[in-house]
DNA sequence: AGCACA
């Protein structure tokens, strides 16, 4: 084949942080940064959302992922998912977000900013220093002690490592492991009903200590599988939560 | 369409 047409090709380089754009603009933006971070979470430790509300910025966002591979395989499996009724569309951002350069020790304040006041300046760069300042040996303890990410190349070794153990994609029924076995129905319900768009609980007698939970959509569900992650119901059974398969 | 660090 000499031709190959429709490539608008990746250009962008792999980075730690996404950009996200074509979101919905009428979601609010505390509710839009929950859902972005409920939902790609699954993917890897997430050190950062950030959402602009200037003209200029709306419908996008960017989500820090702590380590690249896991911003990569994000990417992979989320690029068109359809968030609230739009497809999102992902590329790596074109730099590196502040809180990486800040960690990694290569952040410089920058100068220009887009309006000139001088008050405003002036204590901004009071802020930044002291910020600098305890932000130095800062460290990462990810949230589940995976993966040594910052200190290694982000770029190691040049294979791509299939990930066996791919998370079920969003699905708008939940899976949940790990209960008592004395749990009903009943209680499952009072704990998941209290998400919107909740539609029932289903449990299997033969299978004790699981439960199938639906919800309207992916985002509901997703709301409700951050609010519940991990909640016991007894001290010994966490809650375990994931998407079902379809 | 639009790549920032509130």
């Amino acid at each position: 084949m000499s031709t190959v047409t429709g490539g608008d090709a990746p250009t962008v380089p792999q980075n730690m942080t996404l950009y996200i754009n074509n979101l919905n603009e009428k979601i609010n933006l505390n509710e839009l940064k929950k859902s972005l971070r409920a939902v790609f979470s699954q993917y890897g430790n997430i050190l950062e959302v950030l959402t602009f509300k200037t003209l200029k910025h709306k419908g996008q966002a960017w989500v820090v992922f702590e380590d690249v591979s896991k911003a990569s395989e994000a990417l992979k499996q989320m690029q068109g998912f359809p968030f609230y009724d739009k497809p999102m569309r992902i590329q790596y951002a074109k730099t590196k977000s502040d809180i990486i350069a800040k960690a990694d020790g290569t952040f410089v304040p920058r100068e220009r900013r887009k309006r000139h006041d001088d008050k405003a300046e002036r204590k901004r760069r009071e802020q930044q220093h002291d910020a600098n300042q305890a932000g130095a040996g800062l460290n990462y303890a990810g949230a589940y002690g995976v993966g040594p990410p910052l200190s290694q190349s982000p770029f190691t070794g040049g294979a791509k490592s299939k990930l066996p153990e791919a998370p079920a994609p969003p699905n708008n029924i939940l899976f949940v492991q790990n209960l008592p076995h004395e749990s009903t129905p009943m209680m499952l319900q009072m704990l998941f009903c209290q998400y919107p768009g909740f539609k029932e609980v289903r449990m299997v007698e033969a299978k004790p200590g699981i439960a199938f939970v639906e919800y309207g959509d992916e985002i509901q569900a997703t709301v409700a599988m951050q609010g519940l992650q991990g909640f016991k119901i007894t001290a010994q059974n966490p809650m375990l939560i994931s998407y079902a398969k379809k």
